[in-house]
DNA sequence: CGTCACGTTGAGGTTAGTCAAGATGTGTGG
DNA sequence: CCACACATCTTGACTAACCTCAACGTGACG
């Protein structure tokens, strides 16, 4: 089904889950607070919103004033240029925060599509910054160090579409979301993806082929069996070895810089 | 000379220069800001600090517990991976914030190093989070839009490593550098590129052969006339279309996705 | 004036993209 | 419930963009 017939709209609903009783506190902005910071975080979330799939939580441009914690399901973010070429940025998974692209009023440059039937715990920025401010140091850095993950995060894939081969690439897709499974109580080495093909190779920076000839060999080498979404990793260290030591290109530019 | 002899230690300078009276105030975090926030703004701005060439500002993993607003000069930061490959993710021109990925307590996921002699003023980030709590939304926004618009440039430079040709990626680079140095009132067709071929070539994702040869075939086109670091665009128009239009992957994924 | 970092050029190779076609699944309507 | 349409994924043959290796020019600096 074409993405683009999907109604962008967004459905509440009526339960409210607080931050104290959310299974997935230990990942979100929640982390490390005290009950009573909780108590503090828990009055500025808002309802929950569902999406289905295709569904667009926030386009690019949207001024939106919101962030977005992941609640259940995943999104992928994406720019489009002048040219409609489609970038993917991200994959989020629940406990992850939606819309670091838009704080301070200004308006995303992403757009966020749901993957798959998806919950989200809408934060108002504006709200959240008064509350960060009339928190203590716990909130605050709690929230800073989110934004500043995501920014790591993002130096890491310039990292790994700058530098690295095709097969480091799919590599390290695979054991980064295996990390994120378990992080979230799920096998890291069995876990079914939300996104297609397509989705994976625009976000790893590869043709949709590359990658399908990538899924077969790494099958053939024994280090994953993976049929459509579902994906088994059976040889961990061989993966991980992979997306850490396989660059196309050879490291010849400033030889002379011995931090390595 | 090679970049690891020089010392990494920073030299403090004696001057103490307000924000009130910084000439790039209008590109860094005042922007916007009335008197009053902007002298709210100064009591946490430290001296300044002065690195050579090829001196470190700051290195991955240090508890800086800083920022710094670039105040003369240009800084690149990097990443490297455990194989000791190395990926420049950002060139920082005066006005500009460095050091965003160490916010909240956590230690910077990026080196910092000078490309020139250089200046920065030193913010350290608890004083100005209790800063920016105590004062008013301006002065809030103003910071976090610094930071969202941080995180948009890493996803735009993922647009680039993932999905432009050589080509697009260099007319990208001197367009963008071109744009900045007019934001900072200099010539945006004449300039001094501050780093080298191979730094600049690393940033982009290219061997350092591949981009000699684009900037000669770009010489030879006559968008550009380049003779070593310094830039003259002679065909403004070219450079951006190409920087704009030229994939060297088509766009076959997603086909039926209109919103292009 | 020799050294060294930096940049350029040429020849050749390789990775990953392109094009085309077929296979496999999935949703919808008769 | 089946058949058709369509999205998704796979496979093969070919191509090209970009990388690699090697060598040489050039400018800065002691």
């Amino acid at each position: 089904m074409p993405e683009t017939i999907k109604h962008p709209v967004t459905i509440p609903t009526e339960k409210k889950v607080g931050c104290h009783s959310c299974g997935l506190s230990y990942l979100c902005i929640p982390h490390g607070l005290s009950s009573s910071e909780l108590e503090n975080l828990d009055t500025i979330v808002k309802s929950r919103l569902r999406t289905e799939r295709n569904e667009v939580l926030y386009h690019a441009g949207d001024n939106t004033q919101r962030i977005f914690a992941v609640s259940s399901g995943s999104y992928k973010t994406f720019i489009i240029n002048e040219q409609g070429r489609k970038q993917i940025t991200g994959f989020y998974l629940p406990g992850e925060i939606v819309g670091l692209d838009g704080l301070g009023g200004i308006c995303p440059n992403s757009t966020a599509m749901a993957l798959e039937t998806a919950t989200v715990c809408e934060i108002s920025t504006p709200e959240l910054l008064d509350k960060l401010c009339q928190a203590n140091h716990n909130l605050r850095n709690s929230f800073m160090r989110i934004v500043s993950r995501e920014i790591s995060r993002e130096q890491q894939m310039m990292m790994v579409l700058g530098q690295m081969s095709a097969e480091a690439r799919l590599a390290n897709l695979l054991t980064g979301f295996g990390v994120r499974f378990r992080e979230r109580g799920f096998s890291a080495t069995e876990f079914n993806l939300s996104m297609s093909r397509h989705d994976i190779a625009n976000y790893l920076g590869l043709a949709v082929e590359t990658l399908s000839r990538l899924f077969k060999k790494f099958q053939e080498k024994g280090y994953i069996r993976a049929s459509r979404r579902n994906i088994k990793i059976l040889d961990w260290k061989a993966l991980y070895a992979l997306s850490k030591s396989n660059c196309h290109r050879k490291n010849r530019g400033n030889q002379n810089h011995p931090d390595k």
